[in-house]
DNA sequence: CCGTGCATGTAATTCGTTACATGATTCC
DNA sequence: GGAATCATGTAACGAATTACATGCACGG
């Protein structure tokens, strides 16, 4: 019997939900309207998602007849839904996903503060400054020992890639320091 | 009668295969080893994506029997999957791709040299900065209008994703500016 | 009465993922 | 003889994409 698990933007969906119940059709227009554009706001991936979530258990809709239009659903987390994504939101950033998957980091990161806390936050970007500052020299000994062989655009192209984990190293520390003065 | 398409891992595997005729396997070991894998190198992922492109005529295996291990097929590119690479390689930078595909662009790059010559590394690089121009801006005014009314880390996880994009523009003209350098 | 915006959904296709299966060779 | 490495593949499943379908209401 394996755990269930929910994709990336099933995730994002809870995350939304968590502050502020919606229609599928208000959380589509999130998706389009702000830069989580990473995601897709077609009816074909947010409406087969918020179905799985609620056969989950995970969310549960409210019937709106109210306003004139065509009836339309509110979904809000329930009791499980709310610790399904604080499960989500614990996990701490592992090697892999600081190397491959940024995005879900910087999403978790999103709701941190709002679902676990600034305390969780602080111990997120802790772990995630640990495995950046082990990642990043790897990176450049790779690149030292290529370079040579490699057309410049290629060079060039991985040169980008590191570049992208030496600012967030530095957007890591930064946030660190925002997080001390704040408190 | 749409033209068909290949997903992005059929294009690295094109681009790689353009200047190395190369086994499934060694491909496999190539994504796995190397920064690109954000591509999966599962079994499950490459073989059937070679198998599409033989079908589609953009490559060809020949068998070797030789080294006494099993039977291996070294894939090369045919005349249409150099010209298919080409084709994708010519496509300038969306305003699209650069919101939501850096990684792809940076695949494109990446083969750019070799493929299509400095001249349209060169290119590819102004179309990039001139979107990267109007993008970034649009981001910094996004971020003013919202930031009031954010958590603490929401608001540090849309700033990070703006520093990316502050750092792909910052590369994009230091690129520009090896390549002049190199005439 | 026609287009636009609000609002929800399904169908076909494609692709990736995990897991499994197979087979040969070399090293210990 | 068994583990590790080379080498290729399939099957079941899940999820995203594009395209299509539906229905209500309001403004011009």
């Amino acid at each position: 019997m394996k755990k269930p698990e929910f994709g990336l933007l099933g995730y994002a969906l809870l995350g939304l939900l968590h502050d502020n119940p919606s229609s599928g059709y208000a959380l589509r227009k999130v998706v389009a309207l702000t830069p989580m554009s990473s995601f897709s706001d077609s009816p074909g991936a947010i409406y087969p998602a918020l179905r799985r979530l609620r056969k989950a258990g995970l969310i549960r809709g409210r019937l709106e007849k109210s306003s004139g239009l065509r009836r339309r659903q509110v979904f809000h987390l329930t009791p499980a839904g709310i610790r399904e994504l604080k499960q989500w939101l614990a996990l701490p950033p592992s090697r892999d996903e600081v190397m491959r998957r940024m995005d879900e980091l910087s999403l978790r990161f999103a709701f941190m503060d709002q679902v676990m806390g600034k305390n969780a936050s602080v111990q997120f970007l802790r772990a995630m400054e640990r495995e950046l500052e082990a990642y990043v020299p790897s990176l450049h000994e790779y690149l030292a020992a290529a370079k040579s062989q490699m057309p410049l655009s290629a060079r060039l192209a991985l040169e980008s890639g590191v570049r992208g984990y030496e600012t967030q190293l530095r957007w890591t520390r930064e946030a660190l320091a925002a997080y001390e003065k704040h408190k």
